[in-house]
Order: C-alpha cells, then sequence, then structure tokens
DNA sequence: TGCATATATCTGTTTTGGCGAATATACTAC
DNA sequence: GTAGTATATTCGCCAAAACAGATATATGCA
C-alpha cells in the first residue's frame, strides 16, 4: 500500500518573503554555489554573532528551503533536495544578479577559504 | 559629447524585498502575462481598494520594477523595459510557481475578461 | 469656468519582523 | 557524572512597513 505523503508545498508569498531577508539571502546564496556549510562557517564568513545565523536559519529550514544535517558537533545546511523546481530556478536568477556585487562576492570568497581541496570543510 | 548617465541598479536585496509582499507578487505576476495594465484593471482583478494599490505600485516603480505611462485619465504600468536580466529571469522562475496555484490563476483569468481581442485592454 | 473620473499621497494606527542578550539544548571527551 | 563546544530558542524592545480613511492632484469635457 502505498502511503500518501501530504508534504504542503511552499507558496509563492512564502518564499518571496522567506527572501526578502538580506542575511538569508546571503546565506542561500551562497548555498547556491556550495554543497553544504555548518553554522560556523556561515557565522564566519558574513561576520554576525551565532544566534542571529541560527534564527535565519530556522526561518529557512521550517519553510523548507534548507535542509538540515548533523555531524558530531556540527550542523551542515544545505538546499533542500526537495524544493520545487520553480525556487531553485529562482535562486539561480537570482545568484545571476548576486556574484558581480559585494556582499556576495566576499561571502564566496570567505567561504572558499575554509574549504578543502576534496570540497570537505575545515570548522573553525 | 557623450552624457554619462548613472542609472543606480538596483540590488539583489532591494529586489527581494519589493517581491515580498504579495499584493506586490500579483501585481507582477500579471505583468509577466499581460503588457500592460492600468490601476483600475488591477484594483478589479485583485478586488483591492485603489489607494492600496496605488501604494505598491509607487513602491515598484519608485524602484524602477515597474514603468509608468499615462494615457489620457489612465496610467498604464508595465515592466520596466530597462530591468536588469536577473530581474526578468527572476520573475520568470516565480511565475512558474505561480499561475497552477490561487489567487493567481483567478487575477488572470479576470484580467483576461479586461482584455480586447487586439490586447487593447477595456477599462470600467 | 466647474464637474466628474482616475490616480496619488498624506496621516495616524497597527502589525510584522529583526535584533541583542540571555539561556537552553545537544553532542563529545574525559 | 563534569566540562567544553556548537547550535537553538526565548524574551523584550524597536523600527520598518502595511493598512484604512481622508484628502490632494491631474486630466478631460461641457
Amino acid at each position: 500500500m502505498m502511503t500518501s505523503q501530504i508534504t504542503s508545498q511552499i507558496t509563492p508569498e512564502e518564499f518571496t518573503k522567506a527572501l526578502s531577508d538580506p542575511t538569508r539571502l546571503r546565506v542561500l546564496m551562497l548555498l547556491i554555489e556550495v554543497d553544504e556549510l555548518c553554522v560556523c562557517q556561515l557565522t564566519e564568513a558574513l561576520d554576525m554573532v551565532q544566534p542571529k545565523i541560527s534564527r535565519h536559519l530556522a526561518v529557512l529550514r521550517e519553510k523548507k528551503i534548507l535542509l538540515d544535517n548533523r555531524k558530531g558537533l556540527w550542523i551542515f545546511y544545505r538546499l533542500h533536495p526537495e524544493m520545487p523546481t520553480w525556487c531553485h530556478k529562482t535562486l539561480l536568477a537570482l545568484s545571476s544578479g548576486c556574484f558581480d556585487n559585494e556582499p556576495y562576492k566576499a561571502d564566496l570568497a570567505k567561504i572558499k577559504k575554509t574549504l578543502l581541496p576534496d570540497g570537505a570543510s575545515v570548522c573553525i
């Protein structure tokens, strides 16, 4: 028997509201370019206090825009693999307006310094 | 002599903030599908009081997301022709998440009833 | 000129949402 | 168990932004 799973999809209104905060937009732009990042990497790259980052991550997690994955003490966030296609396309379109400009360019540069050559991460 | 024109481009933060209001999103989705609409058509289609529509149009106009064009008593709004490509792509991506759902579907249906076969508009 | 229509703006109020600071929770190592 | 680190949540406050309603402005026409 098939168990039908009613995962209420995010609405366009909810999605644009989630993108409307500068901090959340910066996080999402990074996660378009890098598979996964832990909270301490984001805290470091965006130069913000940890509770602030966590609160914004919670907003994105609750809307199923991000998926969290604990590995020991660290919790890694990535774009939610079941995010609707139109959401992903929207993020991609925005990213083409971001990475020529600050702070997105510098954010990405900082993050890349925390990545090892094999793609794994170095936490501080 | 060339007069260099410094038209400050909209930033991604400003753009996502402009999209984060449900009314503004509904207006923009309509203007993706229909070349231009006057204020009374929007007031009628979205079933909102006129000052509310005008205030939201003003936000989008000030950010150069919309361009206004008076024709007699009516003022028509359209997507700003000089909007950056990434903005237009973002709106298109969002539209693919909108038109299967309400209120966007019904909004568009209502608007199409105010359009003449040749694409011109009927005001009420 | 005066009136009607369409649209814009102002004003005061309420709601929303982000913030800092403090605290709580989860995990690891000892 | 305790200690230390990473992350999450709660709380009270403040500012941004949306709202309704009233009013102002612009245009067309008699």
